[in-house]
DNA sequence: TGTACATCAGTGAACGCGCGTTCACTGATGTAC
DNA sequence: TGTACATCAGTGAACGCGCGTTCACTGATGTAC
């Protein structure tokens, strides 16, 4: 990561860790491209040698953590099979797991404001990871009977959403929020009632 | 909102509401003090009249709409009353309410940065409303038997991850995020099948 | 192995900009008599 | 009703700052011969 001599050797990717870390110190807000050059040890006018500008050394960031997260999110669907419904609670804990153990590319990801529509690439990574969610959905929801079966979209944006609520609010360092529990098991008990609410896990336990 | 010759008649008001549009408009990034004077018709130098600096106006326009949200969230948990149900549910549904009459309110609290500890008085107006989530969830809690009660804290905090994620991602103008369903009916169902995993509704309809 | 040269990743100085904040001031308002 | 005066909400000029971005440049690297 030391620059050796007059040329860096990987500046482009020790500008997207430097972007990393001090979006996740500062928040999206606090970060510069000026301090990003710093961090790396280099002039912020070397920047523009591998990236377009602010915007797209966030968005390069964004795209890696993209690309993880689909990753980390197909492994524990794999993981969980052939059982669908494992695999089905493997993909929401993994959304927590992700957040956790990459809370930089998370906050470029879904707090620095970049759209997913900046790039075509960078939609296509960022539906892989959701599709995965959703594809488990899917396999899932064969276990409902057909006449009372939601949508399968419709209960990956459940999971999605509550697993986006429970980082934003309990996981991360939040507006003072605390909660008495911690999150991950916050929210494996919450997809836990819920998924029983579907019928899909007995009603005791 | 216009001023009418040297003295402006009630600034501190016309501040509040110019961040709480340009916070709406722009993101808390974009916003800046000066541009709020400027919206308000007045020099940066006026805000120090009435408020200690940026910081302490978006902390002023937070309060307010965290006062706003607690309003809603009682009068929606009474007039569920006095089914504990309803009222449950109506709470869950005003958080979603709150944060579509009020985006930039919305904003400054959630998304802002600005930590509920800013001020005990904050953190109190900060608390109402979530205490009334919390009072909804004890009372329906009753309902359930003792022995599979979960703690009433932990399904609040479910029911308000859910409503926060779906904001999030679902009902703002957010990422790219597009869901084929209303962030109203994947609140309501989602809390539906919630609710009915915790056996607080009968299993068909 | 040595030299000439093209390539390109970096420098560093400069730019204009808008920001948040301060300060001594001044104009409008309201009150005492 | 009129005048003197205190109060205070605004002005406007100035500040230092760090930002993102540009530009002509230069030093290091690798390749052709």
């Amino acid at each position: 990561m030391a620059k050796q001599g007059y040329h860096h050797g990987n500046l482009r990717e020790a500008l997207i860790v430097a972007c990393l870390r001090l979006v996740e110190e500062k928040g999206p807000t606090g970060f510069t491209l000026s301090e990003a050059a710093r961090v790396a040890g280099v002039t912020p006018a070397a920047v523009y040698r591998h990236f377009e500008g602010r915007e797209d050394l966030i968005a390069a960031a964004a795209h890696q953590g993209y690309e993880i997260f689909a990753d980390m999110m197909e492994e524990a669907y794999a993981k969980g099979l052939p059982s669908a419904l494992k695999a089905f609670e493997g993909t929401g804990r993994a959304y927590l797991a992700f957040a956790r153990r990459f809370p930089g590319h998370y906050v470029a990801m879904f707090e620095s404001g970049i759209s997913i529509q900046r790039t075509s690439e960078l939609n296509k990574v960022a539906s892989r990871g959701l599709g995965v969610l959703e594809k488990a959905a899917a396999e899932l929801s064969k276990h409902i009977p057909p006449e009372k079966r939601p949508p399968p979209q419709m209960f990956a944006a459940h999971i999605w959403a509550m697993s986006h609520g429970v980082v934003e609010l309990f996981a991360r360092g939040s507006p003072g929020t605390k909660s008495p529990f911690p999150p991950e098991d916050l929210l494996e008990s919450g997809i836990g009632v819920y998924l029983r609410g579907l019928g899909l896990i007995p009603p005791d336990s």
